[in-house]
DNA sequence: AATGTTCGCAACCGCGTGTCT
DNA sequence: AAGACACGCGGTTGCGAACAT
């Protein structure tokens, strides 16, 4: 019942049959006593959504040791389980692949993600390929967690010290940027910005630096002010008042005030 | 003990990109 | 060239646990 096979699709699930006969009995049960999932099964039925039961992982995660990763769509249709492709992807690299690491980051781990951040902004899948084991939404709910912690304690999202290391490091990127030619630093595969030499001080009065403005994103703009203002070690009201004087900046660039904005949770 | 609030994590959603037909 | 499809990414939300009142 569980597994429906489609045509031309003959190799022996051998032993594996019964087994997952009792999974998807286990999924059906886990489904009533949870109270979530759909109550209908069937052509047209709607794709479950919420917390996955243990059945469920079992079953893709037997389908991937089968059939490896990617197709997600089949997975549904070879299976039976009622997620969308999705969904499994999305539970597979977050909580079944192997060697996951699970837990607490540890300090090291810590200090590299803010390090990356500096480097990187939000790029929280590139972020997590040099974090082993540990996933991107990991990496960005930890991310986010430590925004609201250090607004709360008025701590700058930046340790001075990692912000002197990566401005030392985007002086040096600068210092390269020779038509963009022969770069190999980390800096660039990690996709940040390269920005015109200014701070949050000349920043409005800086011609240079408002012809770059409409392209920043609210990443952008989150690190720019992290690491300016980390630099000088501001609380992060003080970073709230800075921010506003650029925000002023938004009846010439509504663009940027927006993005200012959604940095500093003030809409 | 009951209730309200905060926090952290898991999962969903929308969108962009790449590939195939 | 263009449309369909699959995949991956980042932002956001919902919910249960922990904590405070």
């Amino acid at each position: 019942m569980y597994r429906v096979k489609s045509e031309g699709e003959g190799e022996g699930e051998g032993d594996c049959e019964m087994m997952l006969q009792e999974q998807m009995d286990s999924l059906v049960a886990d489904d009533v006593s949870s109270g979530g999932g759909s109550p209908h099964r069937g052509v047209g039925t709607p794709l479950k959504k919420g917390p996955w039961t243990s059945a469920e992982d079992a079953i893709l995660v037997d389908y991937v040791k089968k059939n490896g990763e990617g197709n997600w769509n089949a997975v549904q249709k070879n299976t039976g389980l009622f997620r969308c492709g999705k969904s499994c992807r999305l539970r597979w690299a977050n909580h079944l692949r192997p060697n996951l690491k699970k837990g607490a980051f540890t300090p090291e781990e810590e200090r590299l993600i803010i390090q990356l951040h500096a480097k990187m902004g939000n790029k929280w899948a590139r972020m997590a390929g040099h974090l082993p084991g540990r996933t991107d939404n990991e990496i960005k709910n930890y991310w986010n967690t430590r925004i609201k912690r250090c607004q709360r304690a008025s701590l700058p999202i930046y340790p001075a010290s990692v912000c002197n290391q990566s401005t030392n490091e985007d002086q040096q990127l600068s210092g390269n940027f020779n038509g963009g030619e022969n770069i190999s630093n980390d800096l660039l595969s990690g996709n940040s910005l390269y920005l015109p030499d200014f701070t949050s001080d000349n920043f409005i009065a800086n011609p240079e630096a408002l012809s770059y403005a409409p392209q920043l994103s609210a990443v952008s703009i989150s690190n720019l002010l992290g690491q300016s203002f980390a630099s000088k070690s501001c609380s992060f009201m003080d970073q709230v008042d800075q921010a506003g004087m650029l925000k002023q900046s938004g009846c010439v660039l509504p663009a940027l005030s927006d993005a200012i904005d959604s940095v500093l949770f003030l809409s």
